[in-house]
RNA sequence: GCCCCCAUAGCUCAAUGGAUAGAGCAACGGCCUUCUAAUCCGUAGGUUGCAGGUUCGAGUCCUGCUGGGGGCACCA
């Protein structure tokens, strides 16, 4: 008996009963608007539905009656045990021990599978995130996106996406040239130019273009050096962020070089579009778009009036190629700092013709304020004083490092204090789920040493209230994991897990799945393995969508 | 000045418009000769920043304040 079964179950009832009320008005009634929910408190029973509250309205009757009426036939249904009237007009609905111990066999049996969904099957998401310039190591605004996002990859490829993460690689503007001079400076030995950076990193990679540089350096001039230490330390510099963030687990499928834009023609044939779409026009001798047209706070240049495209150019050029290569959904996220974008990147989008939040979404994530022994870090590329990838992984490991930042929603700033998380990494409530995790797996392992198999399976024994929670929560997982998708907020799969973990430690504390001392092997103990083995095989589908490990043994 | 985000327990954070707002950490008190004590049980901790509004019902939606963060280039 799954939530879908309920649904269904309670919208055969409340057909008749609303036609009976009001003629036609079965019509309105849509099987999706059937909503069961878990409660919150467990005294609620397994499931509750606020439909006839929902319907009271409508139906010019009060909520009470028509629960009561659809309680009632509720009650009657094959593995409902009890269905009563609560509040001001709640169904709470209790399952037979048996319909709900059943979930343990179905989750073991579909394994990884279990909590996938058919949310966007077949359809081509594209997912741009990081996207930092390569001009130093990735820092921790960055390493937020990297988790969350590739975590966002996993969940809505659960649900079936054709996922491409990308990184778009911007290697055309000013950044690169301040980084190049920035090299320069320290080769020959000039100090930091005024808008250039600073950093131990600059000396490091100054050195290893020199020496990979199989010329005499000194002998070419200093544009013909500048170029070097341009292209080769982009390069060796995007290499690392490469290494960085794959050993953090996350791996782009495609990296885009705004160069490519540029020299493909792709920009120029964007602005064609637009133009013939009647959105462009000139002034004071630059090219603009009209992006007030769809809501933009004003009109933005894309070519300047020194005949330089401007940075929005590549953007169009980008989006358009996104579309060209069938893309009907493209998610990018960005920092707070950047959120003055959406205004002119939906505009961008309605200019083509696209609806705004549906073929391009932007994803707003606040920062990442650092905290050193309660006092705040200021980070500054230029003075050096970045907190990188390399320093969150140090102190605290990748599985601690990338759960600390999947687990809260993307809306509020995170403090992270990276002497707190070091010295006390049970702060940390991955330990928590993992370590219910390394209990699964213990028990397997013993199970297997005192002859407990699964060779019988009897879900009406999982009467305890701390199975029915367990079962009830094990239950949620695929809903957890499309709703996750659908908001784009993969932070849900890590609240879930947690929950999942101490309703796992609470069962483990109160039922014992092996037997004790020379008590003979009983179907209680064969069935409780099954719910056992279920339990670690969400916590490790879930922790799997994170992008976390799922130990054995701890 | 305009725009976006945030404000929930001492701290870090949860909570599709649902019932008595929850976890972890910190504090205090209990349980290991029994499947892993990184667990569990208990106590304490709140006018969800303030004031209105919408409705059967608001931490959640709307308006106005206060406070914090970020953003408002022919830079990228």
């Amino acid at each position: 008996m799954t939530p879908t079964d309920l649904a269904q179950t309670l919208y055969d009832l409340v057909l008749p009963l609303a036609e009976r009320r009001q003629a036609g008005s079965a019509a309105s009634i849509t099987r999706e608007s059937i909503t069961i929910e878990r409660p919150k408190n467990r005294e609620h029973g397994d499931w509750t539905s606020n439909l006839a509250m929902r319907l009271a309205k409508p139906l010019g009757t009060n909520p009470r009656e028509l629960a009561t009426e659809l309680a009632e036939g509720l009650a009657q249904v094959d593995g409902i045990d009890s269905a009563e009237v609560a509040g001001p007009g709640f169904i709470n609905i209790r399952l037979s021990a048996s319909a709900a111990g059943q979930l343990a066999k179905t989750i073991v049996d579909a394994g990884a599978h279990y909590g996938e969904g058919d949310l966007y099957t077949g359809i081509p998401i594209n997912l741009e995130f990081v996207s930092a310039n390569p001009t130093g190591p990735i820092h921790m605004g960055g390493v937020r996106w990297a988790a969350v996002g590739d975590s966002l990859a996993r969940v809505l490829q659960a649900e079936g996406a054709s996922v491409t993460r990308e990184y778009y690689f911007n290697d055309h503007g000013s950044q690169i040239d301040r980084f190049a001079r920035s090299l320069l400076a320290h080769y020959l030995g000039e100090p930091t130019p005024e808008d250039g950076y600073g950093g131990a990193y600059i000396g490091e990679i100054a050195e290893r273009v020199v020496a990979d540089y199989d010329g005499d350096m000194a002998a070419l001039d200093r544009d013909a050096q500048q170029e070097i230490f341009r292209s080769h330390g982009t390069e060796l510099m995007f290499e690392e962020i490469k290494a960085k963030l794959h050993g953090f687990g996350v791996d782009f499928d495609v990296y885009f070089h705004e160069d490519h834009l540029h020299e493909s023609g792709a920009v120029g044939r964007a602005i064609e579009r637009l133009r013939a779409l009647g959105h462009v026009f000139e002034e004071d001798g630059a090219v603009w778009l009209r992006t007030t047209t769809f809501g933009d706070d004003r009109d933005r240049v894309i070519i300047r009036s020194n005949g330089e495209p401007a940075y929005i150019s590549g953007d169009l050029g980008y989006y358009l190629n996104k579309r060209e290569r069938g893309f009907e959904q493209n998610l990018i996220m960005l920092g707070a700092d950047h959120h003055g974008y959406v205004g002119r990147m939906m505009a961008m989008a309605e200019a083509f013709g696209d609806v705004p939040g549906v073929n391009l979404q932007i994803l707003i994530g606040q920062m990442v304020n650092l905290l050193k022994d309660g006092e705040p870090v200021k980070m500054s590329k230029r003075a050096g004083t970045i907190v990188t990838l390399d320093d969150l992984v140090d102190a605290v490991g990748v599985d601690a490092g990338r759960y600390a930042l999947v687990r809260s929603s993307s809306d509020s700033p995170l403090d992270i204090d990276l002497d707190l998380l070091a010295k006390r990494s049970n702060d940390n409530p991955v330990f928590y789920v993992q370590y219910a995790h390394a209990r699964t797996s213990a028990v397997d392992r013993n199970a297997a040493t005192v002859g407990v198999d699964r060779s019988a399976f009897a879900p009406e024994l999982l009467s305890h209230e701390t199975e029915s929670a367990l079962l009830g929560a094990l239950q949620e997982f695929p809903r957890i994991v499309a709703q996750a998708a659908e908001l784009r907020e993969p932070h849900r799969i890590a609240r879930y897990l947690e929950e999942v973990a101490g309703l796992y430690h609470r069962w483990y504390d109160n039922c014992r799945v092996l037997p004790l001392g020379d008590e003979p092997v009983s179907d209680l103990h064969r069935t409780r393995l099954w719910l056992n083995d279920a339990t670690g095989q969400v916590i490790r589908n879930g922790l799997g969508l994170l992008g976390v490990s799922a130990p054995e043994r701890m």
